[in-house]
DNA sequence: GTATAAGATTGTAATCATTACAATTTTGGA
DNA sequence: TCCAAAATTGTAATGATTACAATCTTATAC
């Protein structure tokens, strides 16, 4: 059974609120297959919510991303998406420049280089050509 | 012996100019103990070259990134961070925000899930809490 | 149910980084 | 020396993000 936002909001310390949880059901929603931009997110839930504005967007996303319900991915121009926080890398295309969700990357370091440091969080991003690309350069 | 600018450019097929130089110079003045933004750049490198323009930096910093010559590191607040391009990984604070230069993290990923992509990049940031900032929240 | 205070949302204006572009300058060969 | 190509410059435009004050909503105490 999947978790109501209303308890995901409890968990992470947050209140609940309409725009919120459209925000929030967004993501999920587009989960796996693409990464919105502000635009696109401020697009798709004035839908639903008319009044909507942007800065509420701004708002929200970066609170989701302080109580780690959200995270951003800056692409090489200079683009911020967005997506529902889970423990996974990244694959952006020098190419297409789409990013592509992979299984969580397997990260080994000299511990001494780090024993006075605190690691909190750990972001692997790959780069290089995606399989569309690939195959649309070799026709 | 270090290899020229002149050399350099060769190499990664640039063409030198006294601006490129003295902007490389400044990357490497400073590496591994700093990471400036285009302001800081340009503020320093005006000093030596006082027609200098931010536009140029720019254009300079994105020649140098396309070649290799250069790296951009993102911080939390929106600010873009340069250094001399070199194998590594990044530790960023996020109490100070200071980006830390840190020996390569080994990546261990599935090949499977990647067989079709084509990785020309690894990019790894850590994030946490500094040295001198735990002192500092400690006392 | 109503009053109230805190929190959430809104809209506008400001800020700031970055790029577009056309004009000017510099440079490296013929 | 001359000329074409490349580099640099300055201004203006763009676009994302934030600041802020006003308004709206909500939860709670009475």
């Amino acid at each position: 059974m999947n978790k109501t936002f209303e308890t995901i909001c409890k968990e992470h310390n947050i209140s609940p609120s309409i725009t919120r949880r459209q925000i929030y059901r967004y993501l999920e929603s587009v989960h796996d297959a693409y990464h919105p931009t502000v635009d696109d997110i401020y697009k798709v839930v004035k839908e639903e919510i008319p009044t909507l504005s942007k800065t509420t967007v701004y708002n929200v996303l970066n609170l989701f991303i302080k109580h780690k319900l959200a995270n951003s991915i800056q692409t090489e121009n200079n683009e911020k998406k967005y997506e529902i926080y889970h423990e996974h890398s990244h694959f952006i295309c020098n190419v297409c420049q789409k990013i592509y969700d992979i299984p969580n990357v397997q990260l080994s370091y000299n511990i001494a280089d780090l024993s006075q440091f605190q690691v909190d969080d750990e972001e692997v991003i790959l780069k290089g050509i995606c399989p569309d690309c690939m195959k649309s350069n070799i026709t």
